[in-house]
DNA sequence: AGTAGGATCGCG
DNA sequence: GCGATCCTACTG
């Protein structure tokens, strides 16, 4: 993937992310290809959800920057959450990687993959061990959003549907 | 320097 | 429904 897939909308990037393959590469050089079924956006400032919304601090400095990189940081002092940085330089906004493959939840997912601090602010790419590839084998399916998760705090934006879930067709 | 509050998880 | 657990950001 190139710039130009990940400087578009945050929405737009994260329709696309869908049925895509988050690739790793192992302490052992194996790579592990999991299936994106589960997205959370997070874009621009006026986003109250949005770590950007208090403004730009040393720990969301990456969300201000270009799209196609990592943006990694821990929370509830145990978990290691994954974002994919989108939009041009100095429009903040990520996409929050909840769910792929069979890992269900940000912070299993990042654990099952030995993803942490480290990976903060590198490039999406093979050359950094973390990237996003295309599924050749994709199956159809449908694309269902609802509100995102552990957000309440963020009053009306609690609301927006802006979590999108892969879905089996029926 | 001290502190409040999380983009969670797994166990009851 | 709750506790674990720690970093960040903000306050004084």
């Amino acid at each position: 993937m190139n710039e130009e897939f990940f400087q578009r909308t945050t929405i737009e990037v994260a329709e696309n992310l869908l049925g895509m393959l988050l690739c790793r590469k192992m302490a052992d050089e194996s790579v592990q290809r999991c299936l994106i079924r589960e997205v959370e956006v997070y874009d621009g400032v006026e986003d109250k959800a949005s770590h950007a919304h208090k403004g730009k601090t040393k720990r969301n400095a990456v969300m201000f920057g270009p799209g196609g990189y990592w943006y990694v940081y821990l929370c509830y002092g145990m978990h290691w959450m994954l974002n994919l940085v989108t939009e041009k330089e100095g429009y903040p906004a990520a996409i929050l990687i909840r769910g792929a493959g069979d890992y269900g939840g940000p912070g299993v997912l990042t654990k099952k993959l030995n993803i942490s601090h480290s990976l903060n602010a590198k490039l999406c790419s093979e050359q950094s061990g973390l990237w996003i590839e295309k599924n050749l084998a994709s199956h159809p399916y449908t694309t269902l959003r609802t509100p995102r998760i552990g957000i309440d705090y963020a009053g009306e934006w609690a609301l927006a549907p802006l979590r999108l879930k892969m879905a089996e067709r029926c």
